[in-house]
DNA sequence: TCATACCCCATTTTT
DNA sequence: TGGGGTATGA
């Protein structure tokens, strides 16, 4: 037809060139799906749609932001409206805002916030967490929202005890929120659908205006979202949605899978595509991930296949422990990197759990492989940010209770708990917020006078920051920096904490603001600041242009795609998780984990499970997941670990060589991990089920693994060292991702090479002598003398930033 | 009011 | 093993 037809395959062509009616897009993984939902908007517009009748809506910013990107290629300056679904009902919810008891400039509490303001009511509540904790009240309070049932509905549902403890708390959680002038994630959705359900003519309007409206992910939505999206498309029933029931994998959030597999029932005219061909993965990979997940019984049965070229088998891998796991893993890599054409960026490794990437992040930083992890501490999460953060909160929306709370007090005047509880105590029984009550402080008998004092003098502070409100986002937040002295507080309270810098972090939030500045000229307002904040997450920030091996959860690798795939502890009670498996339904959803683990690699793909492994202290039996006996052999290669090495590998687990430190190696990283890697790595490259060679005495020693790490090119291993902080936030709001790495360079010394008696130098310190040295590997420990004021300091040799001045030991 | 010590508890977490 | 919350003393 045209340029945007052109290159699809029919079934492609299908979808993209389906305008009016309900579609359903059954989409397999690697299937092109992206390709078909941005082709079909650029379609769309061909063919006279206009672009502010589209929204396409999808769960996370990276999705929305690769959509828009892509479309833009397409169709070029286009206002379609992209994004997700909570940024979608937010941008309604400021428009309608009165409709739902709010005033337009409402704030959005992230999970901290909700979880200050559900301890809050439940407090208020009174009732006992004895037999339903905070979190489990929370949780049922949030399936609620998500299944659109009202405080006074809860109430009248009997249920299991914590629910009926969570119907006591919701009204006055609900109540506490509207006060605040406030909104939970869930809210957007939940306030959101009730607005279209209770107002007909606001319904009737978007749904006109909304002629055309996708879904993306459409298997992961919940009631909430669901309603949302067929309320717009009574009207003009143009929904078109894409998912893969097996890729569903966020029911334990509420998401409901008889969304999809019911989609046909509910738009009985629907035209429904399936796309069943991959484009990403090797025969041997799918065939794997196919047979897999043929052991579901909730599903759509889906062909899946691949003109791709035969590739590598699968690899099916015991270790012995969760270290030789670690290590094999980190050799694997290295190997891979110097035969196999392969960088960094190539591979990723995958767990069930973010517990499980510790023993990784040491193997991979002995070898000075760079590595990030999706998921690390967020930026927007860290003490400094989120004081600064509340402290705009609480200027932007004077009723934000949890900002109040938390900035009231920080940086410390003088006003701690108590006095905190009788303003709460008074707001409460006034229905104010509580800033409110700090101005009618006065009024509050109970306040001492000093408290009285510092609480006034709290508010004129906040009236002085207040007034600077309308200034750019950079003056203020200037201004509040200076006005609080906050810097000052930072320096006196910050204890020698190694892997971070808060006085930093507060110059990149200010580069952030600068940035916001500068890309909203006109419409910058704070709130739109507040509101950008708090939509972005944690995994949005994963960076392909780095190049690092990547380390996440399945969860969080749902929508990506790597050429290497390292999948890890693949065991029972972990994957499935042992909290699953008595039920039926969460155990499929374990097995859609393992298959969207499996679905992500492109070319080649190991799955590991250890006989051993450590979690929480102490060392456990670990059985092979029920998962790996589903996998055709045919396609994959098995191979065990050795078993005579039992009796070898628990006299070093435990007891670790005590001349450990005295090993003359040019260099050599002492972990206790790397026992095993010399001989792994001559394993797992060469003899795939081949001859099985017990451990030599030399493989036991702790070889230099610089000979792993020397023979990686340099330009892999000069990256974490070349650019050790790199644009670390302020270029972007979506990009805070840190990497350990970046904070600890890969180019450090050995710790091997600090004695007692070494002379080093700290960047605060100065100058000192190592009198003490304990601990091994990470937790390696030195106590240094300083020189110039004799304090004595102790360091965790892998973080303290320190610097060896003379490694002779008198 | 604040700092420290201990005690408890641990999936996944798009927004 | 480690983070976070609470009890305790200065």
């Amino acid at each position: 037809m045209d340029a945007i037809t052109q290159n699809l395959t029919p079934a492609q062509a299908d979808a993209v060139t389906h305008v009016d009616g309900p579609l359903l897009i059954i989409a397999g993984p690697g299937s092109g799906k992206t390709r078909v939902v941005t082709h079909r908007i650029a379609y769309m517009l061909n063919q006279g749609v206009r672009p502010w009748q589209i929204a396409a809506l999808t769960f996370t910013n990276k999705a929305a932001d690769e959509m828009r990107m892509r479309v833009n290629l397409l169709a070029p300056n286009q206002p379609v409206w992209m994004g997700t679904f909570h940024r979608f009902c937010a941008q309604q919810l400021r428009r309608y805002a009165s409709f739902v008891g709010l005033a337009e400039n409402y704030s959005i509490y992230d999970m901290s916030d909700s979880r200050s303001a559900m301890k809050r009511a439940i407090q208020a509540a009174g009732v006992s967490t004895s037999h339903a904790t905070p979190e489990q009240i929370a949780s049922a309070i949030s399936k609620a929202k998500n299944r659109l049932i009202t405080p006074e509905s809860m109430q009248q549902q009997s249920g299991r005890a914590s629910d009926t403890v969570a119907a006591r708390v919701y009204p006055v959680y609900q109540e506490q929120l509207l006060l605040a002038n406030a909104v939970d994630f869930d809210d957007l959705l939940y306030h959101f659908a009730r607005l279209l359900r209770e107002n007909p003519e606001v319904r009737g309007e978007l749904d006109a205006k909304l002629k055309y409206i996708m879904v993306d992910e459409y298997q992961d939505t919940n009631l909430a979202q669901y309603a949302i999206v067929r309320a717009m498309s009574v009207d003009h029933p143009n929904l078109a949605v894409t998912g893969d029931p097996d890729q569903s994998i966020y029911g334990w959030r509420g998401a409901d899978l008889n969304n999809i597999l019911d989609f046909e029932k509910d738009y009985p005219n629907v035209k429904t595509v399936r796309l069943e061909q991959n484009y990403r993965s090797t025969p041997n990979i799918l065939a794997v991930a196919d047979q897999l997940i043929r052991h579901n019984r909730r599903r759509k049965a889906k062909e899946l296949y691949t003109e791709n070229p035969d590739g590598e088998n699968v690899i099916l891998r015991q270790y012995q422990d969760g270290y030789e796991e670690a290590d094999a893993i980190a050799d694997e890599i290295a190997a891979q990197m110097i035969t196999g054409n392969a960088e960094p960026r190539d591979f990723a490794i995958f767990c069930r759990m973010n517990a499980l990437t510790r023993s990784l992040e040491h193997a991979l930083r002995n070898r000075g492989l760079p590595y990030q992890i999706v998921n690390g501490v967020e930026f927007y999460q860290r003490k400094e940010v989120k004081d600064l953060l509340a402290y705009l909160h609480l200027i932007n929306n004077p009723s934000h209770d949890v900002a109040l709370q938390r900035v009231i007090n920080t940086p410390t005047r003088s006003i701690g708990a108590t006095t905190l509880g009788r303003l709460q105590s008074f707001a409460d029984a006034e229905r104010i917020p509580m800033l409110e009550a700090a101005r009618r402080a006065d009024e509050i008998d109970t306040l001492s006078k000093r408290s009285k004092t510092m609480v006034r003098s709290f508010v004129s502070l906040y009236d002085r920051l207040r007034k600077k409100a309308t200034a750019s986002l950079e003056e203020l937040v200037r201004y509040l920096v200076e006005e609080t002295k906050y810097i000052a507080f930072l320096e006196r309270t910050t204890v020698e904490k190694e892997d971070s810098n808060p006085i930093e972090n507060v110059d990149e939030f200010l580069s952030a603001a600068v940035e916001f500045d500068r890309m909203n000229p006109e419409d910058g307002s704070l709130e739109a600041f507040l509101e950008q904040v708090a939509l972005v997450s944690d995994t949005d920030k994963f960076e392909d242009s780095n190049n690092r091996v990547t380390l996440m959860t399945l969860h969080a690798a749902k929508g990506l795609e790597f050429p290497r795939v390292f999948l890890i502890a693949v065991e029972d009670d972990l994957l499935p998780h042992y909290r699953s498996k008595q039920d039926d339904q969460q155990l499929e959803e374990e097995r859609r984990l393992l298959f969207v683990g499996i679905t992500r690699a492109k070319q080649w793909l190991q799955l590991s499970y250890a006989k051993r492994r450590s979690m929480r202290g102490d060392i456990r039996v670990a059985i092979p997941s029920m998962f790996l006996s589903e996998l055709p052999r045919a396609d994959m290669n098995v191979i065990e670990s050795h078993a005579d090495r039992d009796f070898f590998d628990e006299s070093v687990d435990d007891d670790y060589p005590e001349s450990w430190d005295l090993v003359q190696e040019p260099a050599p990283e002492e972990e206790a991990e790397q026992e095993y890697s010399s001989e792994t790595a001559v394993t797992n490259t060469s003899s795939i089920g081949g001859p099985k060679t017990p451990p030599s005495t030399v493989d036991r020693l702790p070889k230099t693994t610089s000979d792993a790490a020397s023979v990686i090119p340099e330009v892999y291993l000069d990256e974490p060292a070349a650019k050790p902080k790199p644009k670390r936030n302020s270029a972007a709001l979506a990009s805070a991702l840190t990497t350990a790495s970046e904070m600890l360079s890969s180019d450090r010394v050995p710790l091997g090479a600090y004695r007692e008696g070494s002379t080093v130098r700290h960047p605060e310190y100065g100058e000192g002598t190592i009198t003490e040295l304990t601990g091994r590997g990470p937790k390696r420990t030195a106590k240094i003398r300083f020189s110039d004021n004799e304090s004595e300091q102790t360091f965790r040799l892998a973080f303290a930033k320190l610097e060896l001045v003379d490694a002779s030991n008198p």
